[in-house]
DNA sequence: AGCGTGATGTTATAATATATCAATATGAAA
DNA sequence: TTTCATATTGATATATTATAACATCACGCT
């Protein structure tokens, strides 16, 4: 039933050395805001300190995701990106994806099987060394759909320390909170954003 | 109705009018073990407390995860079901499924998009009342594949003091760690379950 | 220019999950 | 018992999410 996600305002404020293909003669209309063009940027210069490339499709999705205020599918991000790249498949977008999860730039939220930016992306004290992997947590509200993430040392040490109880060597956790979040709180709205239940 | 136990495994014993095809003369090779019987009696007797069917199909899949060691996806189960259910399809697996997580006697892995059985059927104090949907926390390890539940109050506690920090009121948490159990840090393995990377 | 590597294009398919409607079973009411 | 409403299951089709496989292309290096 996934219909009527937000139709996101389009990404191609690139830089024109940058893009792809010759093909792109779209007139330009949809700017990125200054924040996501800032953030791109931070994103472009953290992969360049990591000797990794910042593609134009990298950056294009990256871009997608972060002028939606809600988490995107893979194939949201692939319907939007294909009314600028004409070729683009399902592997584009999983392509792009993959490497912007393995270099912490984006999270995928796996009760909703969508993705989204990193917000830490600006303050990484984390830049140089590799630590893409953060430990973070994520707050999805089931009203409005939005999703904060978190990185909460306090979570994180209760989870070591039950671990540790069961003998269990930590890698990696998963932690995904749903709720309301403050401003649906306060609004009293309540129509769920078809979230999966409970 | 006849004791629960008639039904458990013998699907064959049903009308001979719904029986689909003719080749089940599957002879009832494979029993359940001592342990899954008692916790399946005991998943039934919650269920008749809250006035819920364990139907013979739902126990048959509650069954099937009790007899495995480590989580199972939904095909999986439909398989083994094939075997003495000639007409199971994917919508029978679910269905039983969305029971069976509805009253809190199994869990959904969303890492794994697997499936589990409650551990905490056995000494549910939970019985009563509806408080189907426990606060879960599960331990995944990624040598043996092997998932443990917990039900550890300090998650429960910093999860709660965080999303209050932000003004978020929780209804549901997903808490999913991954890394070695500890069998597996002790005799060193480290061959991995084929388990999704990070 | 020639080469090696990583990135993308392209097609096909796997894996996970749900919609829909028909048939049947169940338990309670009449 | 018969009747009825509801829950459950059967059966088919389809939606959604994700990956395999291989060809081509772009980039940095010599
Ligand atoms: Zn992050
Ligand atoms: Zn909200
Ligand atoms: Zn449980
Ligand atoms: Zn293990």
């Amino acid at each position: 039933m996934g219909s009527a996600r937000d139709m996101a305002y389009d990404i191609h404020a690139m830089p024109t050395a940058t893009r792809p293909t010759p093909e792109a003669f779209v007139p330009e209309g949809d700017r990125l805001s200054a924040r996501t063009e800032a953030l791109l940027d931070r994103a472009d210069s953290l992969c360049v300190k990591r000797g990794v490339r910042m593609t134009a499709l990298r950056r294009q999705v990256m871009g997608l995701m972060l002028e939606s205020s809600h988490p995107l599918r893979a194939y949201d991000l692939l319907e939007q990106l294909q009314a600028r790249h004409a070729g683009a498949a399902p592997p584009t977008v999983y392509r792009a994806l993959d490497f912007l999860l393995e270099h912490g730039l984006a999270h995928k939220i796996e009760r909703l099987s969508s993705f989204v930016p990193c917000v830490h992306v600006l303050d990484h004290s984390h830049d140089h060394d590799g630590d893409c992997a953060h430990a973070t947590q994520f707050l999805i509200c089931r009203t409005c759909a939005r999703v904060t993430e978190l990185e909460d040392g306090g979570i994180v040490r209760a989870i070591a320390l039950a671990s540790r109880g069961s003998g269990f060597h930590v890698q990696h956790s998963t932690i995904e909170i749903e709720g309301l979040c403050a401003e649906c709180l306060a609004s009293g709205t309540n129509e769920s954003a078809s979230l999966p239940p409970q």
